[in-house]
RNA sequence: ACAU
DNA sequence: TCATGT
């Protein structure tokens, strides 16, 4: 199925980074409609994909409390991610082949991703960006070269 | 191959 | 050109 969507003018636009993979990196999220950043974290060392990871689970949570506390819904969430989105789906990122054991922090906060997503009896919607279609990603760190 |  | 992943 090629269907091409419409490039989004709403919802929160999340991506991850890395400097080397393995290496110092991080996630933001970005208000589509605004440009606003709503939430960055920077870790000392990680992967591409646990970034990634880590970074939509942030931003399902964010809308959630968003919803909750403020009644201001920010609709759904897009990642560029294909790997991220599937271990959403899982509720899992154990394909990852970092080893975390040295990392205790990010050890746990990958625990608490995953611990989110199984207890949550409902998420928020999260869909892939299609940066063929509609060029980067609005969250993207432009680390590229 | 595809997504980073 | 290398690494992270399905
Ligand atoms: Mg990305
Ligand atoms: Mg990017």
């Amino acid at each position: 199925m090629n269907e091409i969507k419409e490039k989004p003018i709403n919802g929160v636009a999340v991506d991850g980074y890395c400097k080397g993979n393995p290496g110092p990196g991080g996630y933001r999220g970005v208000d589509i409609s605004t440009g606003e950043i709503l939430f960055e974290w920077h870790t000392e060392n990680c992967t591409n994909n646990l970034a990634e990871f880590i970074g939509i689970v942030h931003g399902l949570g964010f809308i959630k409390e968003q919803s909750k506390k403020f009644g201001k819904n920010y609709g759904i969430i897009y990642s560029d991610s294909e790997i991220a989105i599937s271990w959403v789906k899982s509720k899992s990122s154990s394909g990852t082949k970092f080893n975390v054991d040295k990392y205790p922090l990010l050890k746990q906060r990958i625990f608490k991703c995953e611990m989110f997503l199984s207890e949550s009896k409902s998420l928020p919607r999260y869909e892939k960006w299609d940066t063929k279609n509609w060029g980067e990603i609005p969250a993207d760190f432009g680390n590229k070269k």
